[in-house]
DNA sequence: GTAGATTCAGTATATGGTTATCGATATGAA
DNA sequence: TTCATATCGATAACCATATACTGAATCTAC
């Protein structure tokens, strides 16, 4: 299993797999797009790792590795084409490709994604959403369709979907999980605070909201708890 | 102003409080306590970094190594006492004391923010929602008030919340930090893809959905991309 | 056209986090 | 009690990533 919980879960187990880019970079990459879409939005052509670094907060050193790692070659003196580099990284990120995506769970948060246009900029098109809920199914929630999960395994192995989404509560997404593989699906996004058990080939990704509050709270903790001088020690 | 995007966009021009903690071992912390809790409801006492691992796929020495930062210690032979290590982990994230926090735009990914009860036992409680859409203004959702926008800097001050949720367009957000600062918040978790600028004492802490979605289909991409035996060589 | 400044690419070093090793200690069985 | 085993805590080695350095390329100004 692929297992990527936020950069910090990858299964120190086995590593079958080494990433090509580390997935530091990997991740600010989305931030480099949107800024440099700003960009070109503004009418500027070319743009140097110095000023992405300035307006990012990153030292231009590690831009210029990130921006490496995608291929994309710059000229000394002027930089890189905005144009050039944007449509650089929508193909190294594989944005240019449209990843279809079923989503279990039409709660809060599913509900949420799937209202999410924006999306679609990025290659993720959710086509689907599915639900254990008898009152869900067969409604339409920002015009996809909500199907009850049994359906989900057939309808993926048919329309080819390589992509799930759990946001479905913690206690049932490993059973969600495993219908998604039985479906054929290649990678799950999990919204749930579980670890799923699935077949080695399988990619998981962890988006654990937990994780970021935990940073958060600690740190605020830290602030109102620890005196200055020794936080700034610390 | 303390950036942290998701563990990769610290901005490495200036560190003023290196952590004392590795951020990648503080944000496994939740994962622990999850499992933790689980093992408590099943009623056992006491666990090792070795069953832990097994578990939660991660090798024990690393286990051990992100517990020891919370100052628990434990038994040799026998491991940590479960309910110790639960209530350790709580204290070190300062899930015990309650953080209230306002947050801004109601909107998709807001509404399932304010939606989700379980913030409430990780010290998270989000006390009011603000938007500037006058058609929201007045409304309640999730028996949480909506209020205009003007009212945030004044009635943080007053009630001296200390955390603000940004869940509103990219290009509103740096408006919104304003007002959050201007009303004496400390830290603010920003779900909009763009970087904040607010003074340096200023907690801030991205989650960018964005960034995990480029490791997803970057991943996916590679995948079908890429013939196999390449794909394992890299 | 040349000097100087800037930035790129490639290589090297430093840092921080992960993994391995070692001795010490608690438990349970002989 | 004594021995075998599991696990802890501390220290050390290792690896990935971040940062620094070097030389070449390009532009601007004179
Ligand atoms: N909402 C948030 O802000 C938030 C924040 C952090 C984490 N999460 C996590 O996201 C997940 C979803 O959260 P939520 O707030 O949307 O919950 P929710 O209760 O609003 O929605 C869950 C949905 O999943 C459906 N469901 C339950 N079991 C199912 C099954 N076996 N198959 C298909 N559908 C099933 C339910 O009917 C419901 O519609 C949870 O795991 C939660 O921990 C949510
Ligand atoms: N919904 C998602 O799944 C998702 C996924 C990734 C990122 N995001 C990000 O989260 C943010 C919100 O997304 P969303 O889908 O909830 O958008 P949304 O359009 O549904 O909601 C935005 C809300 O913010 C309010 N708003 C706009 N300007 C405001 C201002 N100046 N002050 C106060 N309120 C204001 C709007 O009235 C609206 O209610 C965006 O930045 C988006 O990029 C959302």
């Amino acid at each position: 299993m692929v297992i990527d919980m936020n950069l910090s879960i990858e299964s120190p187990l086995k590593r079958p797999d080494a990433p090509s880019i580390p997935q530091p970079s990997l991740r600010r990459l989305p931030q480099y797009h949107h800024y440099l879409v700003d960009l070109e939005a503004k009418g500027i052509g070319r743009v140097s790792c110095s000023t992405i670094g300035r307006d990012l907060n990153l030292v231009p050193i590690q831009v210029r590795k990130d921006l490496q790692y995608t291929g994309i070659i710059g000229k000394p003196k002027t930089g890189y084409s905005v144009t050039e580099l944007i449509l650089t990284i929508e193909t190294f990120l594989g944005w240019n490709n449209v990843n279809e995506a079923f989503l279990v769970g039409a709660g809060n948060l599913g509900t949420a994604l799937l209202g999410h246009e924006r999306f679609s900029k990025f290659g993720l098109q959710i086509v689907a959403a599915f639900d254990s809920d008898p009152q869900k199914a067969g409604i339409w929630i920002h015009n996809k369709a909500v199907l009850p999960l049994d359906k989900l395994a057939d309808l993926a192995q048919r329309m080819s979907i390589h992509l799930g989404i759990i946001t479905a509560p913690a206690e049932n997404a490993q059973t969600i999980a495993d219908e998604m593989v039985k479906g054929g699906i290649q990678a799950i996004w999990n919204f749930a605070p579980v670890k799923l058990n699935v077949p080695a080939h399988i990619i998981v990704h962890n988006e654990d909201l937990y994780s970021s509050l935990a940073s958060l709270s600690w740190k605020l903790a830290r602030r109102f708890r620890v005196p200055i001088q020794e936080r700034e020690a610390v």
